[in-house]
RNA sequence: GUGAUUGUAGUUCAGUUGGUUAGAACGCCUGAUUGUGGUUCAGGAGGUCGUGGGUUCGAGUCCCAUCUUUCACCCCA
């Protein structure tokens, strides 16, 4: 026990019957990720600390995975970068960090690749990053995303494209009680406005994020703690109190901010990707418009949105939103992009404490043949090749075993179906056909068999 | 980074105020069944009690450190 090795904190493997599931929930995404026109890109596990630090916040600084230089890692400390601390010496020592999310590093390639992109470029990418942040449920050290994002357009379309996405997404893979929690940078610049705390923009929507986890008087309080005036505070909470159909909760927005245009603007959008996604014929959208969103990512300047699954205990499954000016850091301004992004690894959880895994679509090798001497074995080879060749999954037993051992090996590899060869069928080339789930078991040519085996 | 929490067989867990040889269930292996799994029955293997120190005549049990698990804060997929 105290011998076995162990994996770093938050890190994990995935198991045969684990991965048949996550491919299944990465296959899904994939291929409407590709309907929609997006095409594949991958960067690598590591980036220049350069390119990562400073996009994430303070907050995300600290959670970045810095590897430290090769060779001679120390050769550049002095005794006295030593003695001021790790801020003097972590330069020094790492220069490469494990990447944080995917969107940084899709941003650093459109500026590497600027000339040659064709515009609107729009990439999906679906790779794991790693964050050192302290695990828990539905919190991963390593994980995976599959983000889409179209650079170079301002167009509302891409907005509404992403909500047909994301439910194209849940359908196919089953979840039907989720929702889509919009709402609108400037929306909230102008709510900030309203209520006289232009000067105090992120403590507001730092604390309004949570309104949902810890009620309105605790928010409340916060507000007042963060140094928001009494009279913000009550103008913020009838802001927050705003209920009812989107629609509705558009109208009272548009009284509130009337004479706010950055706040305007917001809703405007916000009504337009609603106007498209009728367009779409998308009735049951699971929209819904919520003033509280705020999101942490700083680069967000336009609609964000994050997906919630109703009636589980996991957080948001989806996230994402657009950014005007994610380039501008490297040196591109004026490249609006807009994108979002699915969490496998909660989706999988999700998907888990549901029960929300097709059995019949996870199954690996359909039909096991298990030979009874060395005969039958040489035999049931050719029977292996011809169902390969008509491309149906199967296996031989590879060692010479007793029926009853190779019976249990399709049972515990949930093999739906084993053709026994022995001497009889050697002999008269009807070979038995068992369906192991109901155990009926008949003579059959090996030409029936494929053929029952290529319905399926 | 802060505050709690967990660790005993492959897995999930019992284990009394510190006291003989650390248990169960499931799983695994063998046989009942030399051409039949999943059910049943009989038997068997498997543990440095996370690791390192300490207290004690004696530690799975108490103390310290460390790693790990889970959860909350922060933040977030």
């Amino acid at each position: 026990m105290s011998q076995k090795p162990n994996l770093p904190r938050g890190m994990r493997d995935f198991g045969p019957e684990q991965m048949t599931k996550r491919n299944y929930i990465f296959q899904n995404i994939k291929d409407v990720f590709q309907k929609y026109g997006f095409m594949p890109l991958e960067t690598p596990a590591m980036e220049n600390l350069s390119v990562l630090t400073g996009k994430y916040g303070d907050e995300g600084d600290r959670l970045l995975y810095k590897v430290l230089n090769s060779g001679d890692f120390l050769g550049k400390v002095t005794s006295d970068d030593f003695t001021s601390g790790s801020k003097e010496v972590l330069p020094k020592v790492s220069e490469k960090g494990l990447k944080y999310d995917l969107t940084v590093p899709f941003a650093r390639y459109v500026v590497k690749n600027r000339h040659e992109l064709t515009i609107p470029f729009k990439r999906y990418q679906m790779q794991p990053v790693w964050r050192a942040d302290n695990p828990q449920k539905g919190r991963y050290r390593e994980f995976y995303q599959c983000d889409a994002d179209v650079i170079g357009t301002e167009s509302l379309l891409c907005e509404t494209e992403i909500i047909l996405m994301i439910n194209e997404v849940f359908e196919q893979l089953g979840i039907t009680d989720f929702t889509i929690k919009m709402n609108h940078r400037k929306i909230l610049n102008g709510v900030t406005e309203y209520i006289g705390a232009k000067d105090k923009e992120t403590d507001f929507l730092v604390a309004i994020d949570k309104l949902d986890k810890i009620g309105m008087a605790k928010v409340k309080q916060e507000l007042v703690n963060r140094g928001l005036t009494n009279e913000s505070v009550e103008k913020a909470e009838q802001v927050l109190n705003i209920s009812g159909e989107n629609l509705e909760r558009l109208n009272i927005l548009k009284n509130v901010l009337e004479g706010f245009p950055s706040g305007e603007e917001g809703i405007n959008d916000i009504e337009s990707i609603l106007a498209m996604v009728q367009k779409f014929g998308l009735d049951d959208h699971h929209i819904e418009l919520d003033v509280t969103l705020a999101r942490g990512l700083s680069y967000y300047t336009g609609t964000i949105f994050e997906v919630k699954v109703n009636n589980v205990s996991m957080g948001s499954v989806t996230g994402g939103g657009r950014y005007d000016d994610l380039t501008g850091v490297f040196g591109v301004p004026d490249l609006s992009g807009v994108g979002f992004s699915f969490g496998v690894d909660r989706i999988y959880d999700v998907m888990e404490e549901l029960d929300l895994f097709p059995s019949d679509k996870l199954t690996g090798t359909k039909v096991l043949i298990i030979h009874l001497d060395q005969t039958s074995f040489e035999y049931g080879l050719g029977a292996l090749n011809r169902l390969r060749r008509k491309s149906i999954s199967s296996e031989i037993f590879p060692d010479p075993a007793k029926p009853k051992k190779q019976f249990s090996y399709a049972n515990k590899k949930g093999i739906p179906y084993v053709i026994v060869v022995g001497s009889e069928e050697v002999n008269t080339g009807l070979l038995t056909f068992k369906d192991m789930h109901t155990g009926n078991e008949e003579k059959c040519t090996l030409e029936s068999i494929i053929g029952k085996l290529s319905i399926d």
